[in-house]
DNA sequence: TTGTAGGCGTTATCAT
DNA sequence: ATGATAACGCCTACAA
């Protein structure tokens, strides 16, 4: 027998189809030793439910899927943990899907939503506002879980919750500034990055405006586009490169901390001694930035409890609940030894 | 019109179901004209297939699943790039699937074989070995990747891509013993644990006893249970608590990098040098690792050539090649700042 | 080149 | 408590 099918242990075990279906979906209306025998067939046979069948005659599913851009990204790690714990505790099911680079997410939410007779979304990263018109079609709840982004107001089933990544990346280099530095380096994404690459740079052109300090286009390094972007390699290269120019400056604000944690490693390997030559500041509050040597000054991102309020909202929204449309966190500047006050 | 399926586009253009499906699958007898309409009015309505009903439907599609237990961790990210782009290289389809902790690795595979129509695939991580029997089950090809286990000759289309973890852990501890250390400890997986953290300390224990130096229970170090493993937080709090037993000891050798760098922090809080007063080890050979300040000795495993050998052998197998059923990489002794020669 | 009809494996409805 | 049967949305002979 190729694939034991649900006809299969019907007929082994002289039931109906639908005797074993409630056997295996646990319903109440079955005798609960046709039940066993329908279930030691099961077991004996090795028979699997095959789930496109289910999902395609099942009206609708407890499951909520999650859509991350960039899976290995650190900063999701926890992120995740908690959203899964969080939809489990309330007896949905999880589903967690990796969305490609180059890939659309509200299509691949669209597609999954279908496939999967979803109830609510999560998109996890990525950069979902140049597609807002696309959200119209997700007719299920969905929250956009840490990016900073703004959606119309007459989607009504879409939330956003995030840090505001301008006014914490202003309140990071407000900071520096007041520790005395003037020129201060930037390490942010390439020219035609629209996400937080941009978003933290505006924040940084802002405080030191603010500040009276002109920008310098030269202290202004962006990643190399044919390389993982956000890597500790990719902070590595570029920091090495930019001080080989030996431009003048006192501390480099890297727009993430595996950014900083490279260019770290590439000022210490260059012979300059941080802080006292050079101030090192990140952003995000990674662990790695905690326990880095020396701590990585950063923004710590509240993940956690933006994962929290994230299924929380979604659950509102999927028991026809009012609630808010935008939560926006507080970063906290977190100092470590990379940075003097 | 709530849900847009096949037949109301049929209807709307005024063809047949058939036409409409040769046009979303780039079927050949189609008029160009009529195609043309169709495309046309799938975006109108936007119609998105229904992946369920295709998978039921289709007898088998061109892909390949990745299972990963652990998804977040750094060592998995680089791998699972590779495996992607090697996939798609040969035209394939690649679906990225988690494996949660608690769950069992093969029978998501049986289940999502069935859903999917699978042609092949991958576990990475997890501990497949105690479930070996029902890889009986798994009918079409596969590959266990980067977790060093045994599987029953029988089993013909099952094979395993790793390195020799009790090898290559006696490799870095002869090393560090030949570097004059006696007193090493050893940061590892709980009692339970039958995966690496086993082999690891195996291969330390015969490292020490070739170098006729009686192993100390007291320098075992493991992990709690109440919390997630192999994290650097769980290093620095276990070496933390080792460090206060003021044993006597020379060196730290961890079975992970996240580890070894979690107790580079807490040697270094707890005011003592690295590597002058102690020497510290690790293992994988992550980015961070080689990144840290200073960078950690550590045996590299080669992941990204796994990766590639992984999915090489799982096509050779998919083509009914004769292949190779077991691949043993050596990994390499990388020496960093972390100790001393 | 196009359309009709049957079936993929399951669940839901409605009898019995 | 159980079973026959009609969908679910799609693909694919086969027929036209």
């Amino acid at each position: 027998m190729e694939q034991v099918t649900i006809k299969d242990i019907a007929k082994i075990c002289n039931v109906g189809v639908t005797t074993v279906s409630r056997a295996i979906n646990d319903h109440p209306d079955i005798n609960p030793e046709t039940k066993q025998r329908i279930m030691d067939a099961i077991r004996e046979y090795h028979y699997f439910p095959n789930n496109s069948a289910r999902n395609l005659k099942r009206s609708e599913n407890q499951t909520i899927a999650v859509l991350v851009k960039g899976i290995s990204n650190p900063f999701f790690g926890p992120i995740i943990e908690v959203l899964e714990r969080e939809i489990i505790r309330r007896h949905f099911s999880f589903v967690l899907q990796q969305v490609e680079e180059e890939e659309d997410e509200v299509e691949a939410a669209i597609s999954l939503e279908k496939e999967k007779r979803l109830k609510g979304i999560i998109f996890l990263g990525g950069s979902v506002h140049h597609t807002a018109n696309r959200l119209r079609l997700v007719r299920i709840p969905s929250v956009i879980s840490t990016v900073d982004t703004q959606i119309p107001p007459d989607i009504e089933n879409c939330a956003v919750v995030s840090i505001d990544d301008e006014a914490e990346s202003y309140k990071m280099v407000d900071h520096l500034c007041r520790s005395g530095h003037k020129r201060i380096a930037i390490l942010t994404a390439s020219e035609r990055d629209n996400s937080i690459g941009k978003k933290r740079l505006e924040g940084y052109l802002r405080a030191l405006k603010d500040h009276g300090i002109s920008a310098d286009e030269e202290l202004i390094v962006r990643m190399k586009q044919d390389q993982r972007s956000y890597t500790i390699r990719q902070g590595y290269e570029i920091t090495s490169r930019f001080l080989e120019k030996k431009k003048e400056f006192t501390c480099i604000y890297a727009v993430s901390d595996t950014l900083a944690i490279g260019a770290l490693r590439a000022v210490i390997d260059a012979g300059l001694k941080v802080p006292e030559d050079v101030c090192i500041a990140g952003f995000d509050g990674l662990d790695i930035a905690r326990y880095y040597n020396p701590a990585v000054t950063t923004i710590c991102q509240p993940g956690e409890e933006i994962a929290a309020e994230t299924v929380r909202i979604l659950f509102d929204m999927i028991e026809g609940k009012e609630t808010s449309r935008r939560v926006v966190f507080e970063g906290t500047l977190l100092k470590g030894g990379s940075t003097i006050d």
